[in-house]
DNA sequence: GTTGAGCGTT
């Protein structure tokens, strides 16, 4: 027999919330996302073994582990590695609000089932806040996969973009269009490229194997097999601080540097990027296994000194653009940018704030795949380490 | 074998 509801929480010692069933008995993923944002599935204690065990999930419905859920505590399963770190990033975004009142832009989300709806979007993303649009391409006629959503706050906005959504059975993204770039929070790149990929490394490895540096929010690799993948954090410093490194994944030594910018148009200004506000969520101080522990990787847990910081100076000197963009501060714009210059400083002149110099746009595109040479490189930066842009789609 | 999909009534 079915029961009317399950008992479910956010964590086993947690005090769980009942959640309603269907006639048929299953439980629908929305309604456990309804109280619990985010959720894309259960799991529970098997009595027999104490394991821990998925709940069956088919296109959005949880369907009970015997013939029915039993007296069970269920557990609610968060997309990976996004457990809990609401508060973290609520406090993240409570910094950047008190810079000034953010502005949310229209998200696109792509991945969508053909079959999922406006409505069905709307009550899929009114779980995370206030939605005050949606829209689904071809609102008649065959639906190409992807739609539209806005909300009212922007901090909805930052936490539905930093995490993946399971709607109608598939796993969607949702991004800032291309028609929006421009976003008033700043992305600098949190995108990193791993070279030197084996075939055998899924994105899950991937996605395991990152997590260790901080809150990873994508993993793409290229099918067919082309021995390289992305891997994006919801952190920018963590990606930029792993630029450079050689890592051993899976036995095997891959490369880490920046992802440059995919193909067309993207026209994401520079924004006075400043390190160290709205940080770093994790991967630091309290858990202990974050940059300064790896695998002979980024190595300053112990100096006391500001992860930003070091970050920022990780950055500099493995990708060369802190460097750059300091140098082309001081002295204007020289050499090296080369062909990227001119069709860059178009797209820069739309920027909103003020630069001291377009350079450091240039040069950013320009030096992609650098290394520094490690050397006459050690006063002064620190203080300004504004440079970087912000072009990476996601 | 080291740089990735897809993008909206206007």
């Amino acid at each position: 027999m079915s029961e009317l509801y399950i008992r479910v929480a956010e964590d086993e010692n947690e005090e769980p919330m009942e959640i309603p069933s269907e006639d048929d008995g299953t439980v629908l993923l929305s309604s456990v996302a309804a109280q619990f944002p985010g959720a894309c599935g259960l799991r529970y204690r098997n009595p027999e073994t104490q394991c821990m065990r998925g709940v069956r999930l088919v296109e959005g419905v949880l369907h009970a582990p015997e013939s029915d859920w039993g007296n069970l505590v269920y557990v609610v399963n968060y997309p990976k590695d996004n457990k809990r770190k609401m508060d973290e990033i609520d406090a993240a975004s409570a910094v950047k609000i008190k810079r000034g009142f953010q502005k949310t832009s229209d998200l696109i989300v792509l991945g969508l089932p053909w079959k999922t709806t406006e409505q069905d979007l709307k009550d899929y993303f009114s779980t995370f806040g206030e939605v005050i649009m949606v829209k689904r391409d071809a609102k008649t006629g065959n639906s190409k996969g992807f739609g539209f959503v806005r909300f009212t706050d922007y901090e909805t906005q930052a936490k539905v973009i930093a995490q993946r959504h399971m709607i109608d059975g598939r796993w969607c993204d949702c991004k800032l269009p291309n028609s929006r770039t421009c976003p008033d929070e700043p992305m600098r790149s949190r995108k990193i490229f791993v070279g030197r990929c084996t075939e055998d490394m899924t994105t899950d490895d991937l996605r395991q194997y990152f997590m260790q540096y901080g809150e990873v929010t994508d993993v793409f690799i290229p099918k067919p097999f082309r021995a390289f993948a992305f891997v994006t954090f919801a952190d920018d410093q963590v990606a930029q601080a792993l630029c450079g490194e050689d890592l051993i994944i899976k036995g095997v030594s891959v490369h880490i540097s920046n992802a440059e910018p995919k193909h067309n148009n993207s026209r994401q200004m520079m924004d006075r990027g400043r390190f160290g506000v709205g940080g770093f969520s994790q991967g630091y101080g309290s858990n202990r296994g974050g940059l300064g522990s790896g695998s002979g990787g980024v190595n300053f847990g112990a100096l006391g000194l500001n992860p930003a910081m070091v970050a920022a100076a990780q950055a500099a000197l493995q990708s060369s653009w802190g460097m750059m963009g300091m140098l082309a501060n001081q002295q204007g714009l020289t050499t090296t940018a080369g062909t990227a210059t001119t069709t860059r400083d178009q797209t820069y002149s739309s920027a909103s704030t003020s630069y001291s110099s377009p350079s450091s746009a240039s040069l950013g595109w320009a030096a992609g795949t650098n290394t520094a040479s490690n050397s006459g490189f050690s006063s002064g930066f620190g203080t300004s380490m504004e440079s970087k842009s912000s072009s990476w789609g996601m």
